[in-house]
DNA sequence: ACAAAAGCTGACCAAAGTGTCAACTTTCTT
DNA sequence: AAGAAAGTTGACACTTTGGTCAGCTTTTGT
């Protein structure tokens, strides 16, 4: 009654926010929390730091927002480990696709990552507790892989932290990894080549078939 | 002539320069430069901010001299990528040599990560120079293990980027690694652990013999 | 057309931050 | 012992920052 649902006047108010979202992850992720300015986050999205205000309560809110959504955005790319795939195909689509999302989301991987190194301090226990399920199920599925004879009896928990920690490397420490590349910047054709070496060293390692078994 | 060379009275200055420096690795690694305020790392290192500065000029005088010592003392964790020792030993001793300097210097690490996340903005060229030397011997040496048929062949370059992220990540997002082992906290063990998964993973992969090669 | 709701913003605070300094105490050196 | 060098620090100056607000303009529903 008081306040009567609208539609369309959504738009300006969709818009700005949009706006000041996609600047806070740029910052957000470069200068993290405590270190970003809302009056920057204002500049790069074109409005004055009070208009940033008529939106967002505070820096807090903008943060939280933008990682909630940041969170939920992931599920995607994880959709692959499902027991009816055989692991190579599994992984191989796995590894692929969450390079894909990191190559494409390199800022909100970062800020995400910023966040982690910082404490977690603004993660809600709600979103963990959803990367933690979709986790236990992924660890679930290898186990049963591994039951069936199909994996070798790894510890699923540790190579799942491996394969996040190697898809993710390229666009949190991009600088370094360029480096480590001798390449300016990462381009799309060395996320394939990463692509490639994750895949085939997770499935069949480095050694040569004479030297496996030692 | 003017400034005689003493000895003896470097103990305060050493001392405290000790302790600021241990304050801020620990708070710079938490909230990023731009996120520290003095004032806190005063606190923490149990002086009078006016004292802090008496020792050091500026905030970013305090954090150059941190990253430069972290990056000197990494090298000795990598010594054993050497053409005279066999592959696996190698990357087995490197893999664990490197857990376990991440796991006794949490916070020297997370504070690099955080450096590069934050645009590696203070990360001299000469550093980052010596780190590209490093990785370009290491690289040569794989080669050479690959030509000599020892080792498959992988793109040498990004399977090192495998390493620097399977084992930097426990570090650098603890609560995340936590979470994916359902623990609370990283122990010991955990790193013992991660090491042996790394190592097998890396080396035979997770496939069982009968499904290589396909 | 017009009132009400939504959107906008320059100007303004109070708090917090960096860095300075002059005066004081402690620690050498001889 | 006493002058010099090193170390200490409360108080201060100046800047930046998060956040507010009153009054303005635009959009929208009827």
């Amino acid at each position: 009654m008081a306040k009567a649902a609208r539609d369309p006047e959504e738009r300006i108010r969709e818009r700005n926010m949009r706006l000041i979202i996609k600047a806070g992850i740029e910052i957000f992720a470069r200068k993290g929390f405590d270190g970003t300015r809302i009056a920057e986050i204002a500049e790069a999205s074109g409005l004055p730091k009070a208009n940033v205000y008529y939106y967002f309560a505070s820096k807090e809110e903008i943060y939280k927002a933008i990682i909630s959504h940041l969170i939920a955005s992931w599920d995607d790319a994880l959709k692959y480990i499902s027991p009816d795939r055989e692991p190579a195909e599994a992984f191989r689509l796995y590894i692929k696709a969450k390079l894909d999302y990191t190559r494409k989301n390199t800022a909100e991987s970062r800020l995400f990552a910023s966040e982690i190194i910082q404490g977690a301090r603004f993660l809600k226990k709600k979103d963990r507790d959803h990367m933690r399920q979709v986790t236990d199920a992924h660890v679930a599925v290898v186990e049963g892989w591994i039951a069936a004879g199909k994996m070798l009896p790894v510890d699923p928990r540790h190579l799942f932290i491996m394969l996040w920690a190697s898809t993710q490397y390229y666009a949190d420490f991009e600088p370094i990894a360029a480096d480590g590349l001798k390449k300016p910047r990462l381009k799309a054709e060395d996320y394939e080549t990463a692509a490639i070496t994750i895949t085939e060293t997770i499935l069949k390692g480095i050694l040569p078939a004479s030297a496996q078994r030692s």
